[in-house]
DNA sequence: CGGGATCCGTGCCGATACTG
DNA sequence: CAGTATCGGCACGGATCCCG
């Protein structure tokens, strides 16, 4: 746990930003809790996501090596996401965070609320 | 790990969508790394965070109550950092997922390139 | 059904200048 | 030294339309 700083570029840093962004972690927890999904039960399942913002979640995470997709030549078409043995691997260290989350989220809103 | 979809305005999407952003994390283990640690000192680890974006990243970790700032009545002024017990007992699990970070940046690094 | 393509608004963030 | 204030670019993400 050192300097991931003066390295200009730190890959630790892309790696994480990609978990930061608005989806990717609520996709993660959903293909976790359920196993393998087709396309329109992820968005259903998390309910306000839009179409093209599930797409290009699916597609990083895909390019990222943390779920696979696999296409079924039938029609209507059919695809399947899951996750990936290292998406499998990442799941735990999310766990945790979400359990922190859900320990200190009252205390942090209603420092907010109190803040404006 | 059950649903925190649904729920309008999941409290767990907004804890965490703070972590999330673009210096929190670093700025976090910076302090961790360093223990109390002054404004300009936090800036010149970072190496690549502007002034502004430090002020408002360590006004938002006050307010939630996993920093603590202390100004001393000097002149030159003199402000210091630390983490409250409500952040470091974040820590350990930034740490994990860092951890899982610099284990498999490499795989996701060539994935990304190989894929343009 | 599972997208792709396009347009566009909002907000994040950086750069710069100024202050106690 | 440790900020505040202001301006502006640009990327993230939503809405809509179209397609195999």
């Amino acid at each position: 746990m050192e300097n991931f700083h003066r390295m200009d570029a730190c890959p630790v840093r892309d790696v994480l930003s990609r978990l930061g962004d608005k989806w990717t972690m609520l996709v993660l927890v959903t293909l976790k809790a359920n196993g393998t999904m087709r396309f329109c039960d992820i968005q259903k399942t998390i309910g306000d996501i839009s179409q093209r913002m599930l797409t290009v979640t699916l597609r990083s995470l895909e390019t990222d090596g943390l779920i696979v997709r696999k296409v079924y030549a039938e029609v209507p078409p059919r695809v399947e996401y899951n996750l990936t043995e290292t998406g499998c691997s990442l799941m735990p260290h999310i766990e945790s965070l979400v359990g922190w989350a859900l320990k200190h989220m009252d205390d942090i809103l209603s420092r907010r609320s109190l803040q404006d």
